[in-house]
RNA sequence: GGAGGGGUGCCCGAGUGGCCAAAGGGAGUGGACUGUAAAUCCAUCGGCUUCGCCUACGAAGGUUCAAAUCCUUCCCCCUCCA
């Protein structure tokens, strides 16, 4: 009887947040049998910027560790390797093995802030696939068919819209259900768009007899636009390694609906909290001062506490009283007269001298507090001069 | 292999000889407002010391006083037939 309770408190932890979970019976039966579990994710090996929306299902590995799992965090260096096209126009560069090392060393930094480093075990499925011959690949290939592959959400658009597919795609969900045979695995955790990948592997295992993997879907975090989900090639996203002045600013301009779903993915502020939360500002509370905590508990996360505070102040001084921050750059400069579009572009607050010239016209730079909105001003340097471009750069020129 | 459709600015998407640096939307940026780098509204959104000039509509040539728009060749994508 000890043992179910420990069970059904297992499952809550797990089930928390997440979208879907297949099935949740095999996920009790596997448990009473095995209890501890091979829980399988799998990463992409190119660009290790993770952030926040990366967070979502990073925190739900982290909750399996703590439950006592084995957790594998899978990097898809072969598929890295090979390169994917999708996106058709730039065909993605192909990594080399020093590559996919170094990101999994950056990968291992990043992702130790928020998973126990120490009992994480790191896979690279190119182990596998390396000594994976031909013959072995068209069986594999075999075990599935066109139009199931057509299934698939993404493929589907595509075809639909007369967007290319390539061939060798329809091999990246075969593979990703091989790697859960390689593994063994007994639980796949994926994003949920890669719901197809994930019952793939369910499809997969079976052919190669073994018991079939439980899935589990985690939400996709919009990014900062509340739209889109996260991601960086979107420009959209919070990087945990970005500085606490950042995040904080970055937590603020999302809109005031999108925070909750912030505070329910990304925190672990409790549901019924979040919900208290809701209630009083729809009876007049401002949200703003739930914002405000949001990034608070983001930042204190991945930088402290204390860092946490002075992006606070920070972000009321700047933005709020629109005053000069405390510490900013200093640049020195040799020359000493400056045509102020050249100047602006020169400190790298606008990209060309048009930009800055709109800038200026527009009435978002300010020299020593005072709004300048003349484009043909020529600025001389003498002592300690205060420049702003837009509403967050600041340069000290002396 | 054959027939047809298409490639436009950061993205989506109009434009079929001059009025096109190219409609419209989105993103971005700035301003106003404010309780927030929320929402809303307005402006801006290729480069250049900018009332002018330069570079641009898949690539390279050509026709024309004038081309994103017409012609030639090439590259790429899609559909149907085989």
């Amino acid at each position: 009887m000890f043992f179910m309770i420990e069970i059904h408190k297992q499952i809550e932890i797990i089930k928390r947040g997440c979208v879907e979970l297949l099935k949740e019976e095999e996920l009790v039966e596997r448990l009473k049998k095995k209890k501890i579990l091979t829980v399988k994710a799998g990463f992409d090996p190119t660009a290790p910027d993770i952030h926040l929306g990366h967070t979502v299902l990073l925190r739900k590995m982290r909750k399996f560790q703590e439950l006592g799992h084995k957790v594998v965090f899978l990097i898809g260096d072969y598929t890295g390797m090979i390169g994917d096209p999708t996106g058709k126009n730039q065909t993605r560069k192909q990594l080399t093995k020093e590559d996919v090392l170094e990101n999994a060393e950056t990968y291992k930094q990043q992702v130790g802030k928020i998973l126990d480093i120490d009992n994480l075990i790191i896979e690279f499925n190119s182990k596998w696939f390396e000594k994976l011959d031909f013959s072995e690949v068209i069986n594999l290939a075999s075990k599935y068919t066109l139009a199931r592959m057509l299934e698939r959400d993404d493929f589907e658009k595509r075809f639909k819209n007369e967007q290319p597919i390539s061939i060798h795609e329809f091999f990246y969900p075969l593979m990703q259900g091989y790697d859960s045979v390689a593994l063994e695995a007994d639980v796949e955790l994926g994003g949920n768009d890669q719901k197809f990948n994930l019952l793939m592997g369910r499809h997969i295992q079976r052919e190669y007899n073994q018991e079939s993997q439980i899935i589990m879907t985690m939400p996709l975090l919009e990014g900062l636009d509340g739209v889109e989900k996260m991601s960086k090639s979107l420009n959209n996203y919070i990087g945990i390694n970005e500085s606490p002045n950042n995040m904080f600013g970055k937590v603020m301009s999302i809109n005031d609906e999108l925070m909750f779903r912030y505070f329910e993915l990304v925190t672990d502020i409790p549901l019924e909290e979040i919900k208290n939360m809701k209630d009083s500002i729809k009876s007049g509370a401002n949200p703003m001062e739930f914002k405000k905590r949001l990034a608070h508990e983001i930042i204190s996360f991945y930088h402290g506490n204390e860092k946490s505070v002075e992006a606070r102040e920070y972000f009321e001084k700047v933005h709020s009283r629109k005053e000069i921050p405390d510490d900013i750059k200093t640049v020195e400069l040799s020359e000493k007269k400056w045509w102020l579009p050249k100047l602006i572009q020169e400190l790298g607050f606008a990209k060309s001298s048009g930009e800055a010239r709109r800038l200026i016209q527009s009435g978002g730079v300010k020299i020593n507090d005072e709004k300048i909105t003349d484009v043909k001003f020529e600025l001389e340097i003498k002592g300690e001069i205060i420049l702003k471009a837009g509403k967050r750069n600041f340069a000290k020129l002396i």
